[in-house]
This record gives structure tokens, sequence and C-alpha cells, in this order.
DNA sequence: GCTTTAAGTTATATGCTATTACATTCGCGG
DNA sequence: CCGCGAATGTAATAGCATATAACTTAAAGC
């Protein structure tokens, strides 16, 4: 298993790893062209081998780009734990925030991969996609640094997550060129951020202040 | 110029209008289907003309989509203007940004065709496209119902919208469901209204007594 | 009415997905 | 160390979609 990211050497009928160069070759696609920029064939060709052959290792092309999500929902993962975990000024949710900004601005094609597609929707409850999706929520719901009352959390992960996505989509838009301009993308981050942790404070006061009285 | 939403009439050489059903036809697609249902060969033989006569009217399968998003935006700023004009106990922003959840989701194919794809990204400035989604916007603006203080409705407006689609954006990939299903995509939106409008009250406020003061 | 032009047709080139039948190599048990 | 089965890759091909070129028909203007 020769851990072969780019073409097969040529001469060798076996490509050594190409479900995972696959993968790979396919990111870095969907990166610059979105994911109808993600071609098996064309794939087939820049690894060198013939265009049947990532059949061998995926039933289909949506079988394909559930595999790449999957991975890209790993890298993001990735960046959001190192963002969590470097000691900064801000505070956790800001980081993690801030960086989710970055990666959908900077890796647009696959961000939408993750967000904008059918792909993730379709994902099976025990897939390797579901995982890794349910995977990148959790650190949401870490980031928020807060006592677990209810599912206080969970609501309040939703929020966050669901406000900084908006802005992704809007700023890919281009509705923050012009007269809008002012609202700088990281300021309405910011916003959200604040906006969020004061409502998880004042509805986790709120709770305590039930319980007491029911107790 | 017989205004002729399905088949052309047979034993007819003209269809009669041929752009406009075409827009049609692919909305009731993309409504099902997402974007890439969306298929001028298909259209084509459904309309009854031949293959090739679709591109009569449109350049390319990307200037279809642009037709069709516009004409998407078009329909959704009705939608909006509807839910704001009827008369209720909600203010005019909380029936926008229902109004706006309820369309992301009911409509999804095309709500993704408006949002998640590249096309109104690579609209030019004075295109159909780049100023149906202008007029929605302002839409936006206008539900805010604060007095115009500098940029501060476009801010604000800006927020509130991010955070719309962005809760469209999670519900569709499944994240309301499961444990996190307690929080109703209705009531994040409404949070998102509340906060919204506290939010820019405050501004206001803010910027008035610095203009005071400087004063 | 004749001509120009808009709108539609047939035929065809190209590219992608996917399947079928066949070939090669890897790795493991004897 | 050999042979056999499973995994992996190839060649050939079917089917569908986009798009273009060359040709035809109808509509509209003078």
């Amino acid at each position: 298993m020769r851990s072969q990211l780019a073409r097969k050497p040529e001469n060798t009928y076996h490509h050594g790893d190409l479900r995972d160069a696959l993968i790979k070759a396919a990111l870095r696609e969907a990166e610059r062209g979105g994911v109808e920029a993600i071609s098996i064939k064309a794939l087939a060709k820049q690894l060198g081998v013939s265009q049947p052959a990532p059949y061998r290792h995926f039933a289909d092309r949506e079988a394909l780009l559930a595999a790449v999500t999957a991975e890209a929902f790993r890298q993001l993962s990735a960046i959001l734990r190192e963002a969590m975990a470097k000691p900064s000024k801000q505070s956790k949710l800001s980081r993690l925030a801030q960086a989710t900004l970055d990666f959908g601005l900077r890796r647009n094609g696959i961000y939408r991969l993750m967000f904008a597609s059918r792909t993730v929707s379709c994902a099976a409850k025990g897939s390797e996609l579901h995982e890794a999706t349910r995977e990148t929520f959790g650190l949401v719901i870490e980031a928020l640094e807060a006592p677990a009352v209810g599912y206080l959390r969970e609501r309040h992960a939703l929020k966050i997550w669901a406000a900084v996505h908006g802005v992704v989509m809007l700023a890919e838009q281009g509705l923050f060129t012009g007269e809008s301009a002012h609202a700088t993308r990281e300021e309405l981050v910011e916003d959200f951020v604040s906006e969020t942790k004061a409502a998880l404070a004042l509805a986790i006061k709120n709770a305590r202040r039930r319980t007491k009285a029911g107790a």
C-alpha cells in the first residue's frame, strides 16, 4: 500500500492507493471550480489510470462526492480544533467562527461542496460523511464553553453556526461589496459571536433560576 | 407573441414564446431536483421543440440558469412583498424572515439555485440577475422599518438576511433533526429577528447620541 | 410582395457517466 | 515456492448532455 498522492508510476499495473489519490485530487478540483469541476474522467486521466478505474473504488460519482465531502469536513474539523487550541485574547467561539469564515471564503468551492450541495442531506445516519459532519458540529458546541444545561448549548451552537454560514453565503454572492462594504464580514461574524454568547449566558441564568424555583 | 406556457402547438413551426416557456419549465425542474436537474435537452423535449432550439434564446446553459435564477428572485420578491403587506401582529421583519425560511425549505431546489450556486456571484453589475437580487435585498432593508441612519440599516439587513439563510442551509442538512429538534427552525429565526431589532435600535440610539454630542 | 431576419430543424462533434467482459497483480494457504 | 482467488486495472461500448454548423420556415417591415 504505497502512499501515492499523484500519478501512478509508469509501467506498473496497479496505482497503489487510487482511492485516496482520487479524493485528494477531487478536493483540488473542487477548490478551483466547485462540485461541477469534479469529473471522474478528468481525475482518472490526471492520475494516469483508465476512466473506469475509479469505479472500482466508488459506485458512482455521488459516492465519490460523499467521500470527498467527508474528507473536507475532517479537514475543517482539524482547522477548527487548531484555531480553538491556539492561545489568544479572543474567545474560543470567536476563533472558531472566524476560522470557519476564513475557510468558507478561501476554499469556497470545497465549502459549497460541504454546505450547499445535496450530498450531505442524502448521507445516511451511520455513514462516514454523517459522522464527519457531526464531529464538526460537536466542535461548535465545545467552543461555546458553557455548562451543559439541557439543550441550550445545542441550540446556541446551531445559531452561531447558521449565522456564520449565512455570512459566507452572502459574501460569496457579492453582497458585501458596494455600499454595504461598511460592515466587513469579520465584523458581522463578531457581532453574531457576541450576541450568541450573551443570549446563551442569559438563557442559562434563566434556566438555573427556574430550576431553583422548582426545587 | 402568443403567450404559451406549455408545449408548442403541433403543426406549427414556431413555438411562440419559447424563451419564457423554458424559464418556467426549468423552474419546475429545479424545484424537484435542484440545478443539476435542469437539462436543456430534456426541456426542449418537454416543450416539443428540437434540442438546439433553446440555444436561439440562451447562449449556453449558464445563461439559461441566470435567467431562471433572476425569475426566481423576482418570485421571492413578490412573496416577500405580499408577506410584508399582509396585516399581522408580527412585525414586518418577522414576516419577511419567516416567509424566506418557508420559501427556502419548501422550494429548496430553487432556493439553492438562488443562494448556493455560482450563478449569482458571476452576475455582472448591470445584469438582469444582479438587479433582481438587489431588489430582493432592498425589501430586507425596507422590512427593518428603521429611520435611515448612515449604513446601519444595510448592516443589520445583512445580518438578518445572513442568519435566515444559515438556518435554511442547516435545516436542509438535517441538523435540526435528532437531539437539536428542540429548537425549531422557526424559533431560531424568530430569535434572530428579535436580536436584530434590538441591536439596530441600540445602534441607532448610539448614533444619535454621538451626533448630538458632535453638534 | 419581396426581402431581411428571427426562430426552429437536422446532423454532427465532443465530453461525461456508467457497464460489461477481459487482463494483471497481490497476497495467502498449502 | 507455487498456485489460486480476490482485488484492481483496462478496453470497448452504450447512453445522455452540451454545443455548433448548415439549412429551412415563418414573420415583419418597407
